[in-house]
DNA sequence: ATGCCGCACCACGTGCGA
């Protein structure tokens, strides 16, 4: 089973290049974030052409999630059911049926809770967090019911120094601050595994670079997207490294994807 | 390098992202 998470920074500014390496990595299941349009609007028809069955989440402009998988699956939560925000997009959740076995995916998109006005970011920040306890609260729900999980998504957080090319940039930024990165190490007790960590455990694998200067050519990245995985994917997990060719692509997204590869 | 780029839209300027 392979299966890919891509924040393509609007579908409709992606549509080439994004089918491009759809139809060449021809992943099992995919997550999408920021796919900047309503749900309506979404590229249905180029998807299920290839054999996909399509879940979306968008909204106007911003944010908006998406799942794609070649296996049935019952959409189980749009959204975060404890989270009263609904004018941001930011998880879909579905319940996915491969042969016999089941399991739960969902494509996420954390705020990021930066802003260049400190007193903007403290309130951001917050709802940052509040965000996370309440995806917390879901996992939490999702462990209960006993099927394995896979989360991949912009989690928009660096755990580590390896993570980032140059830590001192983001020290008490929103983006590395202990607050988040202690969010993203309470998933330990719900036993889901950074997929990534767990083959690398001392290379970079940055999955995002600006736009602006030649950070990419230079490698001034940020590894933010994530694959999480319960114990039962770790048993089977034999691949997971970002695929920068999208990144190389025309008009690329400011984002790569990041893959995985798991026995059969 | 606290937006130098790129995206979307009640669009030729503004809000937003990391």
């Amino acid at each position: 089973m392979k299966i890919a998470t891509f924040n393509v920074n609007s579908i409709k500014a992606r549509t080439g290049s994004f089918f491009s390496w759809l139809k060449k990595y021809n992943p099992d299941i995919v997550f999408l974030q920021e796919i900047k349009c309503e749900t309506e609007n979404f590229l249905f028809l180029e998807c299920e052409s290839l054999g996909y069955k399509v879940a979306v989440l968008g909204q106007k402009s911003y944010n908006g999630v998406a799942v794609l998988s070649k296996y049935d699956f019952v959409v189980t939560s749009e959204n975060l059911p404890q989270f009263n925000d609904d004018t941001a997009m930011r998880y879909l959740e579905v319940l996915i049926k491969k042969g016999k076995e089941k399991f739960y995916v969902a494509s996420v998109y954390a705020p990021n809770g930066c802003s260049p006005d400190k007193n903007v970011e403290k309130e951001k920040l917050s709802y940052k967090l509040h965000w996370f306890d309440m995806l917390y609260q879901r996992l939490l729900f999702l462990k209960n019911s006993g099927l394995p999980i896979i989360l991949g998504g912009d989690f928009n957080v660096m755990m580590e120094s390896i993570d980032v090319y140059d830590e001192n940039k983001f020290v008490d930024t929103p983006l590395y601050v202990k607050e988040v990165k202690d969010k993203i190490k309470a998933f330990e007790f719900i036993g889901l595994h950074d997929a990534f960590r767990l083959l690398h455990p001392n290379i970079e694998g940055y999955t995002f670079w600006d736009y602006f200067g030649n950070s990419f050519v230079t490698n001034l990245g940020l590894r933010i997207d994530y694959i999480f995985i319960s114990a039962k994917f770790a048993e089977t997990l034999k691949l997971c490294r970002p695929d920068k060719t999208p990144r190389m692509m025309d008009k690329p997204s400011d984002h790569t994807a990041l893959i995985a590869e798991f026995d059969e």
